[in-house]
RNA sequence: GCUGUUGUAGCUCAGGGGUAGAGCACCUCAUUGGUAAUGAGGAGGUCGGGAGUUCAAAUCUCCCCAACAGCACCA
């Protein structure tokens, strides 16, 4: 943007392919104007080779533009950015003495943090909404303008608005210190922004209010900060809240209640009471994960809960995780420690003996039991518990047989969340972070293999997976896969993992003798798909609103007699059911037929099979579907039939078939 | 762990300085019915725990515990 560059003419590529000639210099709001007076009035911004620009912003280089107007998807970001501004506005001309600290756009709408000594109420949320209302009505142009470090701090000082002080410090040198300002109200701001606030709109609704560090660190100042939500059109607001809406009804902790699945109480803060049946959705979610590592060639193992702290101390930690661990001191005096991880167990069994390379690679797996001590405020029904199962698993080969195992891997995670119904998938892999262990050549090459696994499994999969990059994410002890589905109704969560560890064989002293009788240190790969077996049940629950496919849901059916004369036939039907190898459960109380299916319904059990005389005459039955409210009449021949052959999971089905 | 809010019957919730209430669920009786609540009656709580103020505490104060929403954490 150097001044001798403006008389330069510069050519702008337009999204329709068209190239247009400028002068360098001319802004977006001129280009806009240059093609249509409706355009200019439309437009709220431009994008420069994919960046976002203030309409007013000169263009000082070649590129391809587009303009950007209000009800482009380019443009959210821009609503809730102003809607933060306007935000943080109105919250001032309430309360005056509130300092302003940051406020972003995140995922769905924005935030803003403010300092003040007495915290914000849901009724202060109506009034602020109010004003910003007003605010937005007030139609007051955003204006950029760049200034001076002194002049931001002459000015920020005067305002007596610290914060804004210490972010302005925090700007790199050489970099613009940029002030917007709506009207009178003045903020540090790195922009863009729209052309004024009108262009908001009325798509926005304040969410609630919640405490934040400052600066994101726990050691700093808790702010107030307000979330807010805004969208381009009521409509797409209305989506959103219905999808909120949506998300509470499939809590899983109401459903698991509803359902009779588990409980939590106070005693046991983040460890589950798993209820019958509860127990049996997780019972089959482990039946099929160990079909899976069998499938696959692993060895299930079962490592002690309890080992003695000198186990801790040799694999690291005791050193760097032990509070997050659960410890205990016996009679005699000695430390021990419930176990918060598989790892250590593993190497223990790996070392047991001496392996030969002609072992590799040795693939152990464990439904592991682990406990950590996490933070009281970390806990979250079962998505976040104190005591929970992991479908861990430990790959130990050589460097030659890491890309070969990632994949086996990646194609066993990818295939059981596809059984689960889960298509959405996003692949991250996580490189070295600043704090690591390890040679730099061995971390060049495990990345480098890693990468090259990455660009594989995207290949592979016909654009289904994608794949992303985390650099400086990674483990301490090497480099992750992460993997990330997306459920239901759209909400993101990390479940598997795939991790190369360069720390522990070497902590523990694992290796295996060499075709050259030389001993070798194994490479070690973590790797779990669900994660936490209990997490993941949670997920499940709420993915499938408490509607699980037949195979995973804990009562299949339900025999339901019409009058008490049925309650032989029914009996009958109910005992073929289970010799078919189904779970069945009869329901002959005293009650109506409506009263049954109600219950039943609101239980979500996907069979309801109604026996009445009509039924008992004829040896058929009358089957209701979870989420119908038709019946379908057939002989209990046929019912039995297909009930079964839908109970069938999904792996052992896709084995049967290609067979 | 931090900020804020909440804790009354199995569940959802009302009440609020004078020693507890509703609906559903539960139990009993009657009713034998055709696909989302049959009727009547009954039983059920030391109001999360502890301490204090008071003639009197479920109610006010303090401490603790747990849950909820965020933040921080999440090997």
């Amino acid at each position: 943007m150097a001044d001798a560059a403006i008389s330069s003419p510069i050519e702008l590529e337009f999204p329709d392919g068209s190239v247009r000639p400028v002068e360098a210099g001319t802004t977006g709001r001129a280009v806009a104007e240059s093609i249509s007076k409706s355009l200019a009035k439309k437009s709220v911004a431009y994008s420069l080779n994919g960046e976002l620009n203030d309409l007013a912003e000169p263009i000082y280089s070649s590129g391809k533009i587009e303009l950007v107007t209000r009800t482009d998807d380019q443009a959210l970001e821009l609503i809730r950015h102003d809607c933060a501004h306007v935000l943080a506005e109105a919250v001032q001309e309430i309360w005056p003495e509130t300092k302003v600290t940051i406020g972003p756009v995140i995922e769905n709408g924005f935030y803003y943090d403010f300092d003040r000594n007495e915290p914000f109420t849901p009724e202060d949320l109506e009034r602020i909404e109010k004003k910003m209302r007003e605010i937005i009505q007030r139609n007051q142009p955003f204006e950029k303008k760049v200034v001076s470090r002194e002049e931001a701090r002459a000015l920020f000082e005067k305002l007596g608005e610290g914060y804004k002080v210490e972010l302005l410090d925090a700007i790199p040198e050489g970099e613009d210190v940029k002030l917007y300002s709506q009207g009178d109200w003045i903020d540090l701001c790195r922009g863009p922004h729209m052309v004024s606030t009108s262009q908001i709109g009325n798509a926005f609704k304040l969410m609630s209010v919640a405490g934040a560090y400052w600066r994101g660190d726990s050691d700093n100042q808790m702010l107030s900060r307000i979330y807010g939500t805004a969208w381009a059109d009521e409509k797409q607001l209305k989506n959103y809240l219905h999808m909120l809406e949506e998300a509470q009804k499939r809590d899983h902790r109401k459903l698991g209640r509803e359902m009779d699945l588990f409980h939590f109480q106070e005693e046991g803060p983040g460890v589950v009471f798993w209820h019958a049946k509860g127990w049996k959705v997780f019972q089959a979610l482990v039946s099929y994960m160990r079909r899976r590592i069998e499938e696959h060639g692993y060895d299930e193992v079962n490592a002690p809960q309890i080992l003695d702290k000198a186990l801790w101390e040799q694999s690291g930690h005791w050193g760097w995780y032990r509070e997050n661990m659960f410890t205990t001191v016996t009679e005699d005096e000695r430390q021990f420690a419930i176990k918060p991880m598989n790892c250590p167990g593993h190497v223990q069994i790996f070392k047991n003996g001496l392996r030969s390379y002609r072992e590799l690679p040795v693939k152990m797996a464990e439904f592991g039991n682990v406990h950590r001590y996490e933070p009281s405020g970390a806990l979250h029904g079962l998505m976040r518990v104190r005591g929970f199962t992991q479908d861990d698993a430990h790959v130990f080969c050589t460097p030659e047989q890491l890309e070969a195992e990632c994949l086996r891997i990646n194609d066993l995670i990818l295939t059981t969340y596809s059984d689960f119904g889960f298509g959405d998938i996003v692949v991250k892999l996580s490189t070295r972070p600043e704090k690591r262990v390890g040679s730099e050549a061995g971390w060049d090459r495990a990345e480098m293999i890693m990468q090259k696994v990455l660009d594989k499994i995207e290949a592979d999969s016909d654009g289904r997976i994608k794949t992303e990059m985390n650099p400086g994410e990674g483990a301490f002890y090497g480099p992750k896969f992460e993997y990330v589905l997306r459920d239901a109704i759209g909400r993101d969560w990390q479940c598997g993992t795939t991790q190369v560890d360069f720390a522990l064989p070497e902590r523990f002293g694992a290796f295996y003798i060499d075709q050259n009788s030389n001993k070798q240190e194994p490479v070690m790969v973590h790797r779990a798909i669900c994660g936490s077996m209990e997490r993941f049940i949670g997920i499940l629950i709420e993915h499938f609103a408490g509607h699980f496919p037949l195979w995973l849901a804990p009562v299949q059916a339900v025999v339901a007699t019409i009058t008490s004369e049925a309650d032989e036939y029914g009996q009958q039907v109910a005992d073929r059911l289970k010799a078919a190898g189904l779970r069945v459960e009869t329901d002959f109380r005293n009650e109506k037929i409506n009263y049954k299916v109600r219950e039943h319904s609101l239980a979500k059990t996907p069979a309801i099979i109604a026996i009445g005389a009509r039924e008992a005459e004829q040896e058929t039955v009358s089957i209701r579907r979870l989420g119908s409210k038709h019946q379908s009449a057939m002989t209990l021949d046929e019912a039995v039939a297909s009930l079964v052959e839908e109970a069938v999971a999904p792996d052992v089905r896709r084995k049967r078939d290609a067979s």
